[in-house]
DNA sequence: TCAGGCGCTGACCGATCGGTCAGGCATGCT
DNA sequence: AGCATGCCTGACCGATCGGTCAGCGCCTGA
């Protein structure tokens, strides 16, 4: 029989998802996830060898969800392009809304670490995507200005519900990038 | 004859903008701005109160022009508040971009400090008006994406000129906002 | 000439951070 | 019964944070 054991470190993840998107990864001390979690802050660092590691096992899925998004998008031009991107992105923001809302204003430094290795290539491949892989510096602008827009809101917009936010932010992408020509 | 003062405060002032701009207002510690500076963290201590004095400093005009736009807005509504708040906003954001790439990620904390005391209440009257005034959650979900998004890019593209920036976002937030009924 | 103040500094403070470590307690296997 | 192992903890560590303070050298007005 296996040991009655607790879900102790499940509960530390989902407590620390729940900190992480409020006050940020850097705002966020180990002492706070151990108090929400009603254990002592050697508990949490018991289940996880560290900050970064429990950083990761959060950020995992989206990755996973991200680096599916870009392969979609290999050998893609033009107006298909920002229509791949636009809809992968949107529904990718919307379901990892938390774990977008945590990474607010911490982006350039949390890249850094091995766990976001290739994040950053690929959310540059993203934001090319978004300009339908114009170099015109207006296309790349209102790429940015949409790929940051949607990460923002949908940190900012935690509770409501999906098929309100998704639609509504699709409708704004395909307002907001420039035509291809 | 005035003493032959040195211009510590103006060169700790600039120092501080430069590493906030960077590394952002938490994630910067007086000890940096000081070695920026080539002084010691208790001459920093000297020129300043403490750090909130500094940012307040730092802060002071951009919050000025912001609460000019604020008047500009009253009293307007639908497509004239949604251009006047476009025009005004873009501009802000162009010309104070290293404030606001300070503000990345800190937003909701910093809003705290008795400096920005009014800051949220302008910036959800800066919604409502890129709303064009609609309750609709789209059009305010709207209005958040470019309100959003022109910040952050105002805050990465921070070495390209003012007069390739600035047309640039006009174009996308007049594309991107839901056209009044 | 000299008292006073301005600009500045090193040393120090308490708090908090992420992380380590030896050991306690309960459980399951032999 | 006795041992081993898994889970957990308090105490502690060095580093760094924002901030304080006594005092130093130098310039200036009287």
């Amino acid at each position: 029989m296996a040991r009655a054991v607790p879900e102790t470190h499940g509960e530390i993840l989902a407590a620390a998802a729940r900190r992480f998107a409020v006050t940020g990864y850097k705002g966020t001390s180990l002492q706070d996830i151990a108090r929400a979690v009603g254990c002592s802050k050697a508990t949490v660092l018991y289940h996880f060898a560290n900050k970064e590691a429990l950083l990761s096992e959060l950020m995992a899925p989206a990755i996973a969800v991200l680096e599916a998004l870009d392969a979609r998008l290999a050998g893609t031009t033009g107006a298909t392009a920002q229509e791949i991107a636009g809809e992968g992105f949107v529904d990718l923001a919307v379901r990892f809304r938390r774990q977008i809302a945590l990474l607010r204003g911490e982006f350039p430094d949390l890249l850094q670490q091995p766990a976001f290795a290739h994040v950053q290539q690929i959310s540059e491949r993203l934001i090319a995507a978004f300009a339908g892989n114009s170099d015109r510096p207006s296309a790349r602008i209102a790429a940015l200005v949409v790929l940051a827009g949607i990460a923002e809101t949908c940190a900012e917009f935690i509770d409501i519900p999906d098929e309100e936010l998704r639609p509504a932010l699709l409708a704004v992408v395909r307002r907001a990038l420039e035509p291809v020509t």
